[in-house]
DNA sequence: CATCATTCCTGATAAAAATCATATTTGGTA
DNA sequence: TACCAAATATGATTTTTATCAGGAATGATG
C-alpha cells in the first residue's frame, strides 16, 4: 500500500481478446431481474425498442466487458453473473471499486459524462450480459422520465457508497476493512444455497484489491480470522462461521 | 489513520446553530455563476419559477448548511463562497469528501435518493448560498430534461472523482496524496489574485482530513515541502513556489 | 499422473504512518 | 498589551502495514 509496488498487472485477463458468445435473446419483459434494475418502471413501446435492439452475450470468467480508456458505445446490463469494476492505479495495482450482480447496469456513467471508461469491467465468473446501444439508451432516457429518475437514484447511491468507502479507507485499519469487505460480499452475492459459504470466489489478490491492502496482508488477516473461527477457509471458498463476530470485527457504526 | 483515534470532533462549528442572514435576492438570470452550474441550460418560465422561490442566505465561516442525518428539504446553490462537505467516520474523525465553490450545487444527492444527508456541509469562509425548495427543484427536473441531463453529468463526474480518490487513498503514500491535495486546492479555488498563494485557508487538521491522514503527519509533510522550497508556509496561507516539483511529488499518471 | 506455473501461506524485516509527549506560536479577547 | 486557549510544530516511540524471501499447496496441461 505504501511503497513502490512492482507494477504487476492482473493476470486472469488471458481471454480478454476473445469475443464473447451470444446467448438466447430474452425479451426484457420476460427478464425477472428487471424489477430490481433501473429499467423497472419501463414498459410498452419504449421497453420493446430497448429489448429489440439489445445484444445478449456470454462472457467467460476473466473476460473483459470494457476497458479503462475505451470509448463507451452503450450500456451493459447483467442478466446473470458477477462482474468486478476496477481501476488500475498509477503503479499498476488494481483497485476494485464496485461489484455488479444480476440486474445491475454498467458502463452508463462514462456514457452519460461523454467520457472514456475510467474503469475496467471483468467477469468474475461466466456471465450473461445484455448490451444496449448508446443511441437507444439515450433516446429512452429522453422519452422516459422514469428512467432518468432511476439513473439519478442509482448514481446517487453509488456516489454515497463511494464516499463512505473513501472514509473507511482513510480511517479504518485493514482488519476492519477486510471484515467489512466480507460482509459486503455476503450482502452483494449471498451464500451458496443453503450454506454459510460466500457464493463468490475471489483470489486473495482480488480480495486485497477490494480491501485496499497488500495481498500478503489480506492473506495473513484472513488466516487470522480463520484461526479465530470467525470464518473458515476452504481454498477460495470462504465460510462465515460467526457472523456476529465478523460484524463486530468490522466495527461499523450502524449494522 | 490506523489506530483508535480519540473521538475528537470538529471544533469550528460554534456558530452552527445561529441562523444564516439573508442577502439581496439576485435573479438567476443575473447570476454570472449560472453558466458553469447545472442550471446553465435553463431559461424562461421554469428559470423564473426557480428564481422566485429561492432564498438567499449568508453563511458565516464555520456555519453549517446541512447536517449528516438531517432531512433534505431542498438544494443549495453556492453563489459566492467555499464550502466543505464532510463525513464523520466511526471514531469521530472528519473526512472531507468534496469541496464546493461558486456555482456548485449541494444537497441534491440525498434528495434524489430520498435519503437523509450522508454528509455535512460547512462554510469554509463567509459565503452566499441560495436555497431552492425540494418541490420546485423536483418539478423543474421533470419539466426541463436539460436539467436532468446536467444533474446526471454532475453525479457521473463526482462518482468518477470519488472512485479515483478511493484508488489513490488505497495505493498512494501520504506525501503524494498531500501534494495531490494541494494541486486540487489550486484547481478548485485558485490563487489569491496575482500571487501563487492558495486562496483557501484551511486548518492543518482540515488539510489532514482532506488527505486522509493524521494531523501531525500532514503538518510534518507540509513543513518538509516547505524546507524543500516547493511550497512556502505563511500561517494558514500556502504559497506554491515550485509547481513543477509539486506535480512531480504528486506522482500523477496524467497531468 | 508427472510437471510446471501460479497462487497461497508464513516468517523476517523494513518502512510508513500513527500516536504520544512537549514545546512554540498564534490569534482572539479581557 | 498581557493572557489564555487553540493551533501548529517537532521529537521520540510504537504500531501498523508493506515488502522481501522462501516454502507448500493447488491447479492446469501435456
Amino acid at each position: 500500500m505504501r511503497r513502490k509496488c512492482p507494477g504487476k498487472r492482473n493476470t486472469n485477463e488471458i481471454n480478454s481478446m476473445t469475443q464473447p458468445k451470444t446467448f438466447d435473446h430474452i425479451h426484457c419483459t420476460q427478464c425477472d431481474k428487471r424489477g430490481d434494475s433501473i429499467f423497472c418502471c419501463m414498459h410498452g413501446e419504449s421497453l420493446d425498442e430497448l429489448s429489440d435492439s439489445k445484444t445478449c452475450s456470454v462472457y467467460k470468467k476473466g473476460q473483459v466487458l470494457f476497458n479503462e480508456g475505451g470509448h463507451p458505445f452503450g450500456v451493459y446490463c447483467v442478466n446473470k453473473g458477477k462482474i468486478k469494476v476496477s481501476i488500475v492505479g498509477d503503479e499498476g495495482k488494481e483497485q476494485i471499486v464496485r461489484l455488479a450482480k444480476d440486474g445491475d447496469v454498467l458502463g452508463y456513467r462514462s456514457m452519460l459524462a461523454s467520457e472514456r471508461y475510467n474503469a475496467t469491467a471483468t467477469a468474475l465468473e461466466d456471465s450473461q450480459v445484455c448490451f444496449i446501444p448508446k443511441d437507444i439508451f439515450l433516446s429512452s432516457l429522453k422519452k422516459d422520465s422514469t428512467l432518468s429518475v432511476e439513473v439519478m437514484k442509482l448514481l446517487s447511491t453509488q456516489l454515497k457508497e463511494a464516499e463512505i468507502k473513501l472514509t473507511h479507507l482513510a480511517q479504518k485499519p485493514v482488519r476492519e476493512r477486510l471484515a467489512e469487505t466480507l460482509l459486503f460480499l455476503k450482502e452483494t452475492y449471498g451464500y451458496e444455497n443453503g450454506t454459510d459459504v460466500l457464493s463468490v470466489q475471489l483470489s486473495r489478490e482480488e480480495i486485497a484489491n477490494l480491501v485496499g491492502t497488500a495481498t500478503e496482508t489480506a492473506i495473513r488477516l484472513l488466516s487470522e480470522l480463520n484461526k479465530e473461527k470467525i470464518i473458515e477457509l476452504q481454498g477460495k471458498r470462504i465460510k462465515i462461521c460467526n457472523l456476529k463476530a465478523l460484524i463486530k470485527t468490522a466495527n461499523l457504526s450502524d449494522y
